[in-house]
Formats: C-alpha cells, structure tokens, sequence
DNA sequence: CGCACCATGTAATGCGTTACATGATTTT
DNA sequence: AAAATCATGTAACGCATTACATGGTGCG
C-alpha cells in the first residue's frame, strides 16, 4: 500500500526519498504512514517494476539527490488502484481495548491513569487536527495552486481524524467514568 | 502482542490452540485478531518461553489435541504488561482514507460508489455489534459464572466498537453528501 | 562543541498472511 | 456427495521496525 502513497505523491510533483517522508508525515502520516529505511527500499523495488525511475542529482557541499518520476506504468497502476473497490472492512488492532478487556483482576487506579494519560495524548492529537492540519493544507495550496482541486479530499481526510477522536474522547470519558462508578 | 492475548485467555482457563481461534474471533477479534497458523506457531515459542506449559491429550476418533496452561511466568508477564501504561498513540492505517486523499482525479460516481459500498459494510458491523456482540457476553458469563467480574469491560470494549462505527457512517455521511454537493 | 538537518542506504529481526499438507467425522 | 468442523502444524513470502553505517553543513 506504501507504494500508492508515493504513487500519489509523484502524481503531483517529482520529488527524492527523503522529502517523501515529510510530506507524508504531515498529509497521509495520519492514516498511513512509514518509517525513511522502509521508503527508501520501497522507492527501490517500485523503480525495479518500472512503476517509477529516477535520476541524480548532485548538489555542491550536500549529499547527491535521487529524483524519482513516476512512470506511464505507474500512472496506470495508480489509475487501476484508486477504480477497485474495498470490499471488506480492514480491522484496526488496539492495544488499550485489549488491555482493558483483560484488566478486571487490575488495580483500578493503575487502570485510571492509563485511561487518563490515553485522554490526554488524544486531545492533543484532537487539537493538532483542530489546528495544525487544517494550515498544512491552506499552506500547500498556497505553494502549489495546481493541486486546489485535491485540497477538498485533503480537508475530508483531516475531517476524519477530528471525529475519530471526538469519538475516542467521548467514549474515554464514559469508560473512566463507569469504571469509577461500578455497577450503578 | 498477541502473546498477551494468549495469556489472557489462559488466565480464565486451559485451551488448545484450535479454541483459541474460536474465542478470539468473537471477543478480542474486533481490535485485535490472529489467524490459526499463527496462533499455533505463537503458542509453541511461548512455550520455549515458559510463559505457558502443555499436555497432550488423546481423543477417540479425533486428532489429539494440545491443551496449554499459563505458568507463574505467564502470570507475572501478563501483569507487568497490564501495569505498565502506553505512552504513545497508535496510528491506525485505513486504505480508504488514502484512496479519498488521492481521489481528485477521479471520476466522481466511481468514487460515489466505493463509499456507499463501505457505509453498507460499517452498518452490518455496526448491527453485529448492537446485536450478536451482547450477546455473547451474556452467553459466556452464563457459562463461566466466575467470569462475570469481566463482563463490565468486555462491555465497554464492544461499545467501543459500537461508537467507532457510528462515527465511520457519520463521516462517510459527510463525506458522501461533500462529494455529491461540490462547493456550496 | 554538540546537535539538528540534509541525504542515502543496508541488515537483522519481528510480525502477519497465504499456501501447503493431512485426515477423520459430522452436517447439509 | 459435498461442505464444514475438529485438530495440528510448516514454509515461503511480504510488510514494517530497529539498528547500523556514513558524512558534510549550519546554528546556537
């Protein structure tokens, strides 16, 4: 999937492994992300494939930049991708449900931090969606008024994270809550 | 992770890996699942571990099946990972973000389409977990009346599920609606 | 002087899926 | 007669993380 993600991105510009990372870390980090080793060996195997090629670039008192283009193959490739449905749901592991889940014989302050500390971390997070996210994309499209017509889906994605963790708040708050009140 | 699943389990009774599928499937499954072959290959390495010890037991007309139990070690594991709290988020990957995010050039009502067919799938997982996912709580604390201290928490994890999916059809709502009504 | 940034990669390890392999019994 | 259930596992592969490896520039 790693591959669509920079499929996406050379769709929109030419670019080297290394700026890959930021842009995904504050566009689609949210919801698919990947560490700089892993870019870098999927950009090798993608160029292998012909979906993308690429060329170097030397720079004066800075390492050589490889430049990465996306193919006619890749464009198809990308094209194919966004037209096939997802027909199943994709099941999102979590660590706190499961711990929970088996929390019953556990100390219940112990447990009550977690599920503090667990609110805090998804309000922040809450707030960087609320502000942050909401400039990034004003920003890109201030630099690249081409992609204009992306910043609506951009702005939908952005949407997401801001109920999902509406949700995880919400539903933090009634879990401490009944977990301080048992059985009223 | 899955190990403390594993270790879960175990601390409400012995089981065989074959079982163990079972009870996952319909309880941890929702946000955290396995399949058989690596259930098994998992319980063997713990069992290297000495997190867990097993016995054979022969059956008539059936394959012999391996039944694990938790060892002391098991015990303290699962304690210490209960106890000790997670610092950070998870990110959770979601492929129909990532198409949405990259979806400009796409044709509108191929797109229209993908979301409907995922706001169909949510709602069947949405009723799964109002309908069969209480029920199977009562159904288990019926038949392990030692267990009903851990009902309340397998309850809140399926409210979890029952919220999380509320908030997917909601934004798919949103989203729908967006992509139907350009700039308005 | 030390840290962050730019810029590239490889290697080892771990987690997870798919496919392969077997075979009797029970249900439809 | 075919499919599902019970019951166990191994092997190959793919995806992802962590650690290793290098080295110059710019800033505080």
């Amino acid at each position: 999937m790693l591959q669509y993600v920079i499929l996406g991105f050379l769709s929109y510009f030419t670019i080297t492994g290394y700026e890959l990372e930021r842009y995904i870390n504050v566009s689609t980090g949210h919801f698919w992300h990947a560490k700089l080793s892993q870019i870098y060996a999927t950009l090798k195997t993608m160029e292998q494939k012909g979906l993308i090629r690429s060329t170097i670039e030397a720079q004066e008192s800075r390492p050589d930049r490889r430049i990465y283009e996306i193919t006619d193959e890749g464009s198809k490739a990308l094209q194919a991708w966004l037209n096939t449905p997802i027909t199943d749901l994709e099941i999102k592991k979590d660590a706190l449900l499961l711990k929970l889940f088996f929390a019953a014989r556990m100390d219940h302050q112990t447990l009550l931090m977690q599920l503090r500390l667990q609110r805090d971390l998804h309000q922040q997070k809450l707030q960087q969606y609320q502000q942050e996210a909401s400039i990034a994309i004003e920003e890109t499209v201030n630099q690249y008024p081409e992609l204009s017509i992306d910043a609506p889906l951009w702005e939908m994605t952005r949407r997401f994270g801001e109920l999902y963790e509406e949700m995880y708040i919400r539903w933090l708050d009634e879990t401490i809550h009944k977990i301080e009140n048992p059985s009223t």
